[in-house]
DNA sequence: TCTGTTCACGTTATACTATAACACAAGATT
DNA sequence: AATCTTGTGTTATAGTATAACGTGAACAGA
């Protein structure tokens, strides 16, 4: 997996290129190893989607996807972007119905995202305590958690 | 304010007519204190919000804004809620693309979403620990938090 | 009171996001 | 090979949200 800390924002200067061929290693033998199928499709929709560093919209992708000509249909990078996610290896923003690749897939984790107003780049924040503190308050509601959405938008180091 | 306890699920039975109707007292004052204009439109827009249990879209709140005639075209709902949003009356519910009223308007409060699978009903879970957990574990990544957003799924103790 | 400005709303059009339904082909299973 | 499941193409449509422009009402200051 990427070399620089998962839980800040990427270097200014880092060579994200190995990164997105790191993740495309991990995702090839991650889903041989489930019995799941990295289609050529799909690997080209997680490509694009490492390959950038703030979140892609689906018809960012779908743009990116191919050539002026031959333009697919939208559902092609959705039916795409299902199974990454299911895969765990693409995370959905519903706060800016987007989508970013996701750099720690494999490791099990609580996920909060931080996202910079100014750069819009986004950093997954694996906080345990957070997950447990919402998980306890919620409880004391007579609430059982079963997913959890945590979106904080904000300023991130780079950009203060 | 509303009689019942505002972190917990409404009960079953309440008089929800006259949450609604202190809500919209509320609203009436918090404007005009303000100086903000709560126009007819905007009234029935919060009304129609106040009066549902559970979240509502855009488009349900604009057919059930008028008779069956005369449909409005959706800004018109928008921009009411715009509105409603700015004035703390309403909150969005990003994971939902849908909106409700706030109970508690005016008390500045944090606010994480409990969103019921089963019932559909949401809470808000006003936890000032989750709001200072995430502040705190954000800034750990140097994040300066600007807004959260904590949309918690699962299940309520009604419907358990 | 007049006048200029801001604000709320109407109207039309359009952008953006996402899925349904059905056909066919590729791969896996027997 | 026959069958079954899964992935993809294709067309159409649903669902969510905003842009742009005009009009009239409300308000502020002269």
């Amino acid at each position: 997996m990427p070399s620089h800390d998962p839980t800040a924002f990427p270097d200014e200067v880092h060579d994200h290129q190995a990164c997105v061929t790191q993740l495309l290693d991990h995702a090839e033998q991650a889903c041989a190893h489930q019995g799941a199928r990295l289609t050529e499709q799909r690997r080209n929709v997680l490509k694009i989607v490492a390959g950038s560093h703030v979140p892609l919209g689906a018809y960012d992708i779908l743009e990116r996807l191919e050539l002026p000509s031959r333009r697919k249909a939208p559902i092609t990078v959705y039916r795409a972007l299902d199974f990454l996610i299911e895969q765990g290896l693409v995370h959905r923003l519903v706060s800016l119905n987007a989508f970013i690749a996701c750099f720690h897939a494999g490791l099990e984790h609580a996920t909060q995202f931080l996202i910079c107003r100014e750069c819009r780049k986004v950093a997954e924040l694996k906080s345990e305590r957070v997950q447990e503190v919402i998980a306890q308050d919620a409880s004391k509601a007579g609430f059982q958690v079963d997913h959890q959405t945590v979106e904080v938008s904000g300023i991130c180091s780079s950009c203060v």
